[in-house]
DNA sequence: GGAATGATTCTCT
DNA sequence: GAGAATCATTCCG
């Protein structure tokens, strides 16, 4: 069982940076039993705060909902979307920067069954159970309680698990956010080359 | 107060 | 590959 990323990991500028270095990470959520339900991160994508019109901070728009964004460094962001859907957000760089980097996919290792009871019964492969933000965010037990959420805290938090070499990892653009016009295009979504729980490859 | 829409997933076709 | 599901949040008036 390896240690909390010290707060140091999220408080540095370069999101883009720290978004690479989260492949490979394990995020821990244990369950109301206080079981280690937990998964490897497999799949980031970075959000520049206010000159990213992907993000929801884009011109210093600061709301109830995107509130911590502008916070410390190693909070939780967590929002709804599309009417069913959570998302997970680390929040980095320093207060009042409103970065913030979505974990897309993750690979179960911890509590895989009780990520089986969460999905449903239709999921029939163990591939479908984590491969997505909205999945993992149901698989790992994630909902709005969780926003605001400090990861050096004991609702959840990330430890180091696996060291990940430059050539395993992929970039490209990211996804749904066509509406952000040259900012869609920007290669800030990261992944495992060829991992089963990468969203989409 | 009301309308529009989204950092998605699932189910058909 | 298209369309539905489904609602909190945002923006405008």
């Amino acid at each position: 069982m390896g240690r909390k990323l010290p707060r140091k990991f999220y408080s540095r500028t370069d999101t883009v940076q720290i978004a690479r270095e989260l492949l490979g990470k394990l995020l821990v959520v244990p369950d109301e039993n206080g079981r280690r339900v937990s998964g490897m991160i497999v799949e980031t994508e970075a959000y520049l705060g206010v000159e990213d019109r992907g993000a929801h901070s884009y011109g210093g728009r600061r709301t109830a909902r995107n509130e911590v964004m502008y916070g410390i460094a190693g909070h939780v962001y967590v929002f709804f979307v599309y009417g069913m859907y959570y998302q997970f957000n680390v929040v980095t760089g320093p207060a009042d920067h409103p970065h913030a980097i979505l974990i897309r996919g993750v690979e179960p290792v911890d509590g895989i069954d009780t990520m089986r009871e969460r999905r449903g019964d239709r999921i029939k492969k163990d591939r479908d159970l984590t491969s997505g933000p909205g999945k993992l965010a149901i698989a790992m037990g994630i909902d709005r309680s969780l926003n605001g959420a400090d990861l050096l805290g004991d609702q959840c938090w990330l430890e180091q698990y696996r060291n990940i070499a430059d050539a395993e990892i992929a970039s490209g653009p990211r996804i749904g956010i066509d509406y952000a016009g040259e900012d869609a295009l920007r290669p800030w979504r990261f992944w495992l080359k060829g991992n089963e729980y990468v969203s989409r490859r």
